[in-house]
DNA sequence: GCCCAGGTGGGTA
DNA sequence: TACCCACATGGG
């Protein structure tokens, strides 16, 4: 039988085409809004993209010259704004640090190191440190989110808790190392997750996947 | 009013 | 390690 990771992702680009992920212009916003994106819905996460360009700050050095209570208000309507803004001038001056606000120069180091230096600053977790790197950097990283781990966890292909890595290490297993890939799998998860696989209200019925879960039924919370 | 959203870090037992 | 909790806005 087909591995569930590569079922998922057939079933999904042919149920709703390809996504064409990360809506950005540049890598640097890219990074921005995974930050932001953090326990966030992304409509709120635009507007504050739109603030900050307006404001002329998306780009590393200003962004991390402004003044904290700017940012905190330009990013106001992506919710935690004080946190949100503290790490975002964080990552920008990692980033100048780093490579001198030049994002494209980030490549040139190994997938595992570039990890481990996100994983280190303040306010980067593997979620966001991976949809950098995949998004951003177009680096093969596989980034998992709740939906992958309900969607997951409900139709009984990974037992719970499926904590980030375990989750992570099973669909790596079954699947080809494929940047374009990686990109579309996360894109269609997330776009199939928004709209029939929420965190009480189950609306599997429509779901493209609900034939795949478990006897047929509904799917059960994650246990 | 209530629940939810593309998480993360800090504290306590 | 295993739970808790704080963080905050805006849409359904």
């Amino acid at each position: 039988m087909e591995s569930p990771a590569r079922h998922v992702y057939r079933r999904l680009h042919a149920a709703l085409g390809p996504q064409g992920w990360w809506p950005a212009e540049t890598p640097f916003e890219v990074m921005v809004g995974a930050v932001l994106v953090q326990n966030a819905a992304w409509t709120n996460v635009e507007r504050a993209i739109a603030r900050l360009r307006e404001a002329d700050l998306l780009e590393p050095r200003r962004l991390a010259r402004a003044r904290r209570e700017t940012v905190e208000q330009l990013v106001r309507s992506a919710g935690y704004y004080r946190q949100k803004s503290r790490r975002l001038q964080i990552l920008c001056e990692w980033l100048l640090a780093r490579c001198d606000g030049q994002v494209d120069r980030l490549r040139d180091a190994p997938l595992g190191r570039l990890r481990a230096e996100l994983l280190g600053l303040h306010g980067i977790g593997p979620e966001t440190a991976d949809s950098i790197l995949l998004y951003a950097l177009e680096l093969p990283a596989l980034v998992v989110d709740a939906y992958t781990r309900r969607i997951w966890v409900r139709h009984g292909w990974i037992a719970p808790p499926a904590d980030y890595h375990a989750l992570q290490r099973r669909l790596a297993d079954d699947l080809p190392v494929d940047v374009a890939l990686y990109n579309e799998l996360h894109a269609l998860v997330v776009q199939v997750g928004k709209d029939y696989c929420k965190k009480r209200r189950p609306a599997c019925d429509a779901c493209p996947l609900a034939d795949l879960l478990p006897d047929g039924g509904p799917c059960s919370d994650e246990r």
